[in-house]
DNA sequence: ATAAAATGTTCGCTATTCGAACAAACGCGG
DNA sequence: CCGCGTTTGTTCGAATAGCGAACATTTTAT
């Protein structure tokens, strides 16, 4: 079979590329899966797809039913080897809750995975929207305060690259899909430190986000807070949000 | 090399195996890793850790400084591949925040894998005890109401075996590590359908859990509360605090 | 500065993993 | 219900990926 990840022989082990493509074949849309299909989404024969499933059977990371695979928990593991190997989700939730409780809104905390954010960490009160948003749920970046500012770590040439490949589509009528627009909220993201999404991944929700920096002053998460927009207009947010999430920040880079 | 996990061959990928226990090898005391450090910890001879590392770089999993190898966010994929292909945590957290919010303390939801308890979704108030316990946070399972409300769903084999592994240490003066002792609590979790950990697994700190069934009855998770000592007695907490729970996981139970 | 220990890298060899071919199961139309 | 085509699952001879012992390099201790 063709060397498909390293220059040289010798250095990679296609056996654990196919493995994980079967695990991240496997999704809301795909919680089980045949071999035929795990070999279909993870672009694999069906001998090395059936390989890979009873090795992770074996393994204890999927379980099978005699046609259908599935995964246990024991495949939270690799996530929150992740998770367990950076301190920020446990240093940002108490912050979270004070924030939140603070400003009768929801807080979150979140990180970017190519494309897309990903929620580590997430507090609500009673009274603040919830929108079915849990830990581990992922947004496209681009229509969100949080992506925003995510992105804007990134260079212009990885943006543009980013944005072509994603050919992002209206989440809403208001949401913002062309390129030199995107580029632009971005670039203020960049500028003025803080991104805005106004109803544009969701009517009637509006955020505003800031980067979180560690001590050396990389970007290592974003920091949101949303609002219903019957509550709380633009202006209002940048005025008395903005403080609020420059202040919990502050405190979190603290313990970095 | 031998082959470890199948009985037959040809069904099962040694790189995969190596792989996954090299991604393992990272956690809260090894946020990052050498290649002999990952070797000892997986297990592995130092050329096949390297090459398991150096095919989570090219796959984007890890990040490598020339000497340092560290996971990176795209790792989570792999843990929330699970979450995503289990409705479970998007269906609780609302659950969760109107449990937390009606009865001023902290709500969890949580699974078990092998002796352990991993907490899948949380909500807390202001008021409530955090103790800095996030999603993704883990917990042996001996010692908490939530882990015996999971580990009464196994068998007295299965339990005794899965004590014996773990050895129970005491946690603090209060925790119950003798066997019978342990299998009594378990046992009465299995019977009065909740179980309680009173101060066992921090002193101050009372909890009292009860089981997430599915439609057809199968134990998936188990919800808890958790209140401080001062604020609320063993009795006052089951007269109060149970009928929420039940309520709570008859509203869960009915949208799986 | 030197030696020992630890860590990282190489490459000949063989056992693992490959996938084409075959076997088994399933679905559909008559 | 049967036959045929399609889909899915399994096998095994062959090719090569991945092995680890040996070596190279770096780090640590004296």
């Amino acid at each position: 079979m063709a060397n498909t990840g390293s220059a040289q022989t010798g250095e990679y082990v296609a056996g654990l590329e196919k493995g994980l493509a079967v695990i991240e074949a496997f999704g809301a849309r795909h919680p089980r899966l045949t071999i035929s299909e795990a070999a279909r989404l993870a672009e694999l024969s069906r001998a090395s797809a059936r390989r890979c499933l009873l090795t992770l059977q074996k393994l204890g990371y999927a379980e099978y039913d005699g046609r259908y695979f599935r995964l246990t928990p024991r495949a939270l593991r690799l996530g929150y080897a992740y998770v367990m190997s950076t301190p920020l989700p446990r240093v940002v939730q108490p912050v979270l809750e004070t924030l939140s409780e603070r400003t009768h809104e929801s807080a979150s905390v979140a990180i970017l995975d190519a494309a897309e954010i990903v929620f580590i960490a997430r507090s609500t009160t009673r009274r603040s929207l919830s929108a079915g948003i849990a830990v581990g749920t992922r947004l496209s970046a681009y229509g969100t305060a949080t992506g925003r500012v995510l992105l804007s770590n990134l260079t212009d040439a990885a943006l543009r690259a980013l944005i072509r490949e994603t050919a992002p589509t209206k989440l809403t009528p208001k949401t913002v899909t062309d390129t030199p627009s995107l580029l632009s909220e971005i670039r203020n993201a960049r500028t003025q430190g803080y991104a805005i999404s106004d109803e544009e991944l969701e009517l009637g929700l509006r955020s505003i986000a800031v980067p979180i920096r560690n001590a050396v002053g990389d970007m290592v998460a974003a920091m949101s807070l949303s609002v219903q927009t019957a509550r709380m207009g633009r202006a209002e947010m940048v005025e008395q949000l903005l403080p609020a999430l420059e202040t919990a920040r502050r405190m979190i880079s603290a313990m970095l």
